[in-house]
DNA sequence: TAGATTGTTAATCGATTAACAATC
DNA sequence: TAGATTGTTAATCGATTAACAATC
């Protein structure tokens, strides 16, 4: 896989719902299943799941269909999921404390190494297992943690400067959560999580 | 506007961008703006901002360009902000608090008007303005006090029954935090945020 | 071997970009 | 009027779907 040819957007989009679906066959003890089956139960085509899968070399075999388990595996390997990230959060108001909390990233191999925030009345506080730290350490914890990806769940106002710092630090990851978008040269990836965006679009769609 | 024709996703997907571009843009006191400036600004063709705004119309001049704050004020209409939206949240962890707190919703039309919670624990306490109710009283709350959005921000283990129980309140819209896919009638309007699923895009390309 | 289902090529569809006439 | 820039049509590009030969 991956020699060279740049997999679409479009696909990769779709991976994680994949890797969701076959997680939950997996643990529901499902040994194999065939593109149409995936088809009916994710209401995307066989067509368009054979094509997806292929854009990483053959999962399947002729006449059997794909095998879960292995499926589930390669399609986290794609995923990066086998690697360890090491993450911090800019943030610890309410939204940087639900994304500590939330679900168990850990087990994929995400581990939340620290937070940090700029208010003296939360600096110092605990939240989960990590120590609220002030912000100017994040630049040194950074460097000394080897942190790969961080999560910028501040207002608007911060997040850019913040985005200029961390990126000067080496940071080629950012998972950001402020409502503007950043500026970041070309090798630095950020996915962009605009909750409003998200809420105008319902809004949109509701009123038809 | 809207004589029927559908809007593709893709364009509907930008739309709340373009508002936000447009809204610094007037909060910047800027009055005009053309297509190739904001094309400029947003790093996306010029050629396909015009095509987006002529789906609903011409908004702009020829020789002129477009007035920032009728184009601002368009598009708030197209995504239905003018009309009130009421709210309610399920679940009232740390997710559930955060959605509450972020961001000026409300400023734009979307109120909460409540908040629920099934841990005996958490129910009675306030969380902003906000008490936090018992689910057993979801469905009447529902249709008491006219709900149009639910936002299901609970695990993906009770996520399921509570949207098929709201849709039989007559609930359209559902913003939906769980990890799973909700399965709605179509005259539902479901907008998924799957926090894992976007990290795991952020994960896929960082590798590259 | 026969049946099933993939991997992959070809056809279709839709979205983006380019071009330019209309017009302010 | 001349210059600028839209609105819109036509061309291109990419993504999805259909079809089927390869093969387990």
């Amino acid at each position: 896989m991956d020699e060279g040819k740049t997999i679409s957007q479009a696909v990769i989009g779709r991976l994680p719902r994949y890797y969701r679906y076959l997680g939950d066959l997996r643990d529901a003890n499902i040994e194999r299943i065939s593109s149409s089956e995936l088809s009916g139960l994710m209401k995307v085509t066989a067509s368009q799941i054979r094509q997806d899968f292929n854009n990483f070399g053959g999962f399947g075999q002729q006449g059997y269909g794909y095998n879960v388990k292995y499926l589930y595996t390669e399609i986290g390997k794609i995923l990066g999921l086998n690697d360890a990230h090491r993450l911090v959060i800019v943030g610890a108001g309410n939204l940087g404390r639900a994304l500590i909390g939330y679900s168990n990233y850990e087990s994929r191999g995400f581990i939340f190494e620290g937070i940090f925030d700029q208010d003296p009345d939360i600096i110092g506080k605990e939240v989960g297992e990590l120590t609220v730290r002030p912000m100017n350490e994040l630049e040194d914890f950074i460097i000394s943690h080897k942190i790969d990806i961080v999560v910028i769940a501040i207002p608007k106002a911060g997040a850019v400067e913040v985005a200029e710092k961390i990126v000067k630090c080496g940071v080629k990851a950012i998972w950001n959560f402020a409502h503007t978008d950043l500026n970041v040269p070309s090798d630095v990836v950020v996915e962009n999580v605009h909750l409003s965006d998200s809420l105008m679009k319902l809004s949109y769609m509701l009123q038809k």
